[in-house]
DNA sequence: TTATTTAGGTCAGTCATATTGACTTAATTA
DNA sequence: TAATTAAGTCAATATGACTGACCTAAATAA
């Protein structure tokens, strides 16, 4: 970059607060996993068990193949982890409409351990929402949608319908 | 939660939209990681390495206890990664003035890495900032900065000096 | 000067996450 | 009836991370 670029380029674009962002990212993510990490370490889970716990517990009888679209893992992946949750009655499986699927829903051990899992997340957001602007989460809100991509942006949007 | 306390909730506070950015951290994350991570893959390095090298990067001459510092896994983890690094030239280790300690440094082909990965993630910052209000901008830092422990407040703060 | 601490390394074993590839079954749809 | 789709399974492999035990050499404290 030419000393004639650095003037023209305005701070809050410089490679240098780039890399703040990179830095911030980086360790507000592993922050931000540490607290159900534990609790599912106590467990013999991991996080990828709190990821199918979650999208099961926020989509009631989602089905294999949407689960595999949201989580973008093979099914072989997928596999290991929901036969141990099924195994271990945090899941329920049942025939779809379309007998070809299966239907997936959380058991009461099931929504007991997501609550307890989110709720550690979730009280992590809202302390620092109580703490902050209302423009600044709203920024942070929007600059994370921005981030993701097409696919996802949809499925977050169904998600949330 | 009571009907009266759902009342009393703005709608930023509401656990639906809390889960709302849950889910949005957990797909910007993945979207984030995705364009190294396949860079990375084609020469079976995985992200790990990419921690490493952007962080002996970051901070030249950084002794292995104080990148451990950083990245909070242990010495045993690192060594597999650093030394496939060092082995493949990526990185160079020099013995520091405390002779028990040893400093790294990116080499040249070490640096053009660095560069090739972070490029990918600067551009999509970059991109991201062009086309956003710099108070959301702005938001965004501020929340991600409050997310973090205190211990990573530091170590960021130290980086960026 | 001796004892302790610190920085770094190593060997071995284990676990969790994820992949590719090949193949199967059963149900739906064209 | 043929093709596609949803789901499952077996096997092999890679990556990232851990615990625990043990070692060396240098610096520092008693």
């Amino acid at each position: 970059m030419t000393d004639l670029n650095k003037l023209l380029t305005p701070l809050f674009l410089s490679e240098k607060e780039i890399r703040k962002i990179i830095e911030l990212i980086f360790f507000s993510y592993r922050e931000f996993t540490l607290g159900p990490d534990e609790i599912l370490n106590k467990i013999n889970y991991g996080r990828a068990h709190h990821r199918v716990i979650y999208f099961v517990g926020k989509q009631k009888n989602i089905t294999i193949k949407d689960l595999l679209g949201i989580l973008k893992i093979t099914k072989q992946s997928l596999s290991r982890v929901l036969n141990q949750l099924v195994k271990e009655k945090y899941i329920l499986v049942s025939i779809g409409e379309d007998k070809r699927t299966k239907k997936l829903c959380l058991t009461q051990k099931g929504l007991d351990l997501e609550a307890k899992l989110s709720k550690i997340q979730i009280d992590k957001i809202k302390s620092i929402i109580n703490d902050a602007k209302e423009s600044d989460i709203n920024g942070f809100k929007k600059i994370l949608y921005s981030m993701i991509d097409e696919k996802s942006k949809k499925i977050f949007n169904k998600l949330n319908e």
